[in-house]
DNA sequence: AGAAATTAAATTGTGCGCAATTTAATTTCT
DNA sequence: AGAAATTAAATTGCGCACAATTTAATTTCT
């Protein structure tokens, strides 16, 4: 086995690691389709709803979170975050307005649809995990050491 | 702890597993990014690319592969593939054209150019493995741990 | 205080992904 | 053979991602 083979080898498809990462990710997150349209959410959209439910309720953030503070949690930018977020308040779900003390930042809060979604959204994990073929176990290593390459 | 309090942590961004596997994969592909804009070569391309590669070599392929042949390999529709092949070709790295066999087909070939350009991805794998932080045993063993989800 | 640098969002433009539909060719029934 | 069903790509439309730029507000220097 000569090094031209293992370099012949790297660039075949299934040998690659992000090649799986890629299409596991889109494979995952399809199986979330049929439970996130009963909400009327997308992937995207419902990751920005699980940053809200979980900053909001804290005293921290009285007045809301900023575009910013989402898109450190998500690691997305305002060019993605600035129309998704417009496509939510269009739909109901939450609030944006400029912060009085730094008006550069935007605040967004929930609207009370925003909130109550919360409660309709509590069945979609454990849904999801039925559809994953891995125990929660498995899938909970898995996370663990992929999140060390984050 | 309550049913209520598993539901809640099931809800927090940090312990969903498919929220690691969507932001590693678009860590990864942005690591990608640099050494492929050398190529002139989105993420997706060069995995077309690598198909084609691996492939059209093969007596089994004489006039070139269809896009239905790559849809499966990639798990993507002609919805995204056609546009995708076209600007490929626009580049000048394939050719498109339909079967004889079967009008309905589209058979994929490499140009001379996109021959060549194989010689320059070589050092795509090694180059974007010194940019991650794991060793290679250890991105194989979950690239097939991985692979077993899908 | 006033210029320069920094910061937060928004905007613009390109390229995916994917659902839904359309078009055209081939295969399967009867 | 001819209608019906199936198949392969293309097309249309929407919503991300992300680079690059712009706009406006705040902070840092001197």
């Amino acid at each position: 086995m000569s090094i031209a083979d293992d370099i012949d080898e790297a660039l075949k498809l299934d040998n690659q690691f992000c090649f799986v990462l890629y299409a596991l990710s889109r494979k995952v997150i399809a199986q979330y389709r049929p439970l996130l349209d009963e909400l009327g959410l997308t992937y995207p959209q419902y990751l920005v709803m699980l940053v809200l439910w979980e900053a909001l309720p804290d005293p921290q953030y009285p007045e809301g979170v900023s575009v910013k503070f989402i898109g450190e949690r998500l690691m997305l930018d305002s060019g993605t975050l600035t129309p998704l977020l417009k496509r939510l308040e269009g739909n109901g779900l939450i609030h944006r307005e400029r912060s009085r003390h730094d008006e550069r930042e935007v605040l967004v809060r929930l609207s009370l649809d925003g909130i109550e979604l919360k409660e309709r959204a509590r069945v979609v994990p454990l849904q999801l995990l039925c559809s994953v073929n891995a125990t929660p176990n498995k899938l909970m290593e898995l996370r663990d050491q992929l999140r060390g390459l984050l």
